[in-house]
DNA sequence: ATAGCTATTTTGTAAGACAAAATAAGATCA
DNA sequence: TGATCTTATTTTGTCTTACAAAATAGCTAT
């Protein structure tokens, strides 16, 4: 899986997902650089070029004389996220894809408008095929995104896309949702492109919504067939927050 | 200036500084390591722990063998960027702190409702005292912006206020607005406050909105004042994209 | 028992060496 | 002459060793 990339890099990953696992918990220390270029097997300026990274990213911090801590409020660290995260990111997204849909109905090149049907297709076919990747997904959206034109929102949104993709439970949560809302997935999109080609901002903002909505409640059912015990009563709150009704009031 | 902090974050500063101020254009090539250490008179090790920072906020790219390279795309690095960008996350606040305003009438508590008002009567001072300081405008966005109990979307805000608070020239621009928009600001924000305390989803959002939509105006009129020869045409592109009509209609 | 000092641990920085990849220059062959 | 292959140089990648500086833990003296 991980190729021949620069060392540190892949030290970087390794401990980062230590993190995520919670071998390395938030608050804790990580042990000395000396120590983790042993257990590595790299040398000891390599261990520190991955503790930069991972210090550039926000997931630890420094302390000279002291240890490296890991950091929480990290979205990627914290414990606590990874259990309703995936809501709060999906609910991010219907903000931001809904609108900037709406953005880029009146701003949309032709261009983008072809990329934009060659991505439907690809979606089309992996539909067919049974493939549930996120790839083509990804692409449409982030046509959209950036055919905005504001750098600033499309960044925001394929943030939003990097956390999906690097968060397990999200990961399969998704893929659990993506299988099944098949039926929905095709024209939903569909609609998304055709509000777009006609220009029609509202219609853009609408069909995005509901597009999400649909996904929102393929994970709801999933979630609590998942685990009922433990969260049925947060689930509740979470789909009364989350309901068609809550989002297209406008 | 720079204190006794660790060297390489003195490079790191150094060398960000350089790209942002043009010395090292998008696109082009760093000095080599060995030049660079000497340069700045620290080890190569040093140098490379900041071209590993750079690398990791992608303001730069590794190439093995044969050099480092200034990326383009990046808000902070790009002249381009320089422009406009004040509009375009003013664009990505409307959307996303409009949205948040009407997540946020529906489940903000009491206690944050009271802590809300506390922040109004701070900007009222504020305004009293001639004080422009986005300090209590901050704190009242803020509140908004986690009452909607979502940690992805408050991050995100918190990010774009960042971003303000960082580059020089939306710094400027912004007081230079706050100074101009001084009669608007509290009916502004009062405004937003009875909305969220009277729980009204879509009277939050329309507050929002119109508090940003005045913010907007006040920034073209501001811009044009102090850059007519070099960006009128694009201001009048960005007028028409930024418009009322285009954040209210729906 | 507490305050202050000391020794140890841990990160910070440096210098030098060699490997690996990329590039540019030169040589070879059609 | 032109294109291609080879070679030499440049540049980053990694390791080793060494010592400095800051923080911590432990000990000693009062």
């Amino acid at each position: 899986m991980s190729g021949k990339k620069r060392l540190y890099i892949s030290v970087f990953n390794e401990i980062s997902s230590m993190i995520k696992s919670g071998e390395y918990p938030v608050g804790s220390r990580l042990p000395t650089e000396r120590e983790l270029s042993e257990k590595f097997g790299v040398s000891r300026p390599t261990i520190r070029e991955a503790i930069i990274a991972l210090e550039a990213k926000e997931e630890v911090s420094v302390k000279t004389g002291s240890g490296v801590y890991v950091l929480g409020g990290n979205l990627l660290n914290d414990d606590f996220s990874r259990e309703i995260s995936a809501f709060e990111i999906l609910e991010a997204r219907v903000l931001l894809e809904g609108e900037a849909a709406a953005l880029a109905a009146k701003v949309i090149t032709k261009d983008e408008l072809a990329a934009l049907e060659i991505a439907l297709k690809k979606i089309e076919a992996e539909d067919l095929r049974g493939d549930t990747s996120p790839n083509a997904d990804r692409e449409f959206h982030s046509i959209i995104s950036k055919a905005t034109k504001n750098r600033v929102i499309s960044k925001q949104i394929s943030y939003l896309w990097d956390i999906q993709d690097n968060l397990d439970h999200i990961k399969t949560a998704r893929q659990t949702v993506c299988r099944k809302e098949r039926e929905t997935r095709v024209p939903d999109h569909k609609r998304i492109y055709d509000a777009l080609a006609a220009g029609n901002a509202n219609l853009a903002r609408t069909a995005m919504r509901s597009h999400f909505t649909d996904l929102l409640e393929a994970m709801h059912i999933a979630s609590e067939r998942q685990a009922v015990e433990e969260a049925q009563q947060k689930i509740t709150q979470m789909r009364e927050r989350f309901s068609v009704g809550a989002l297209d009031n406008h």
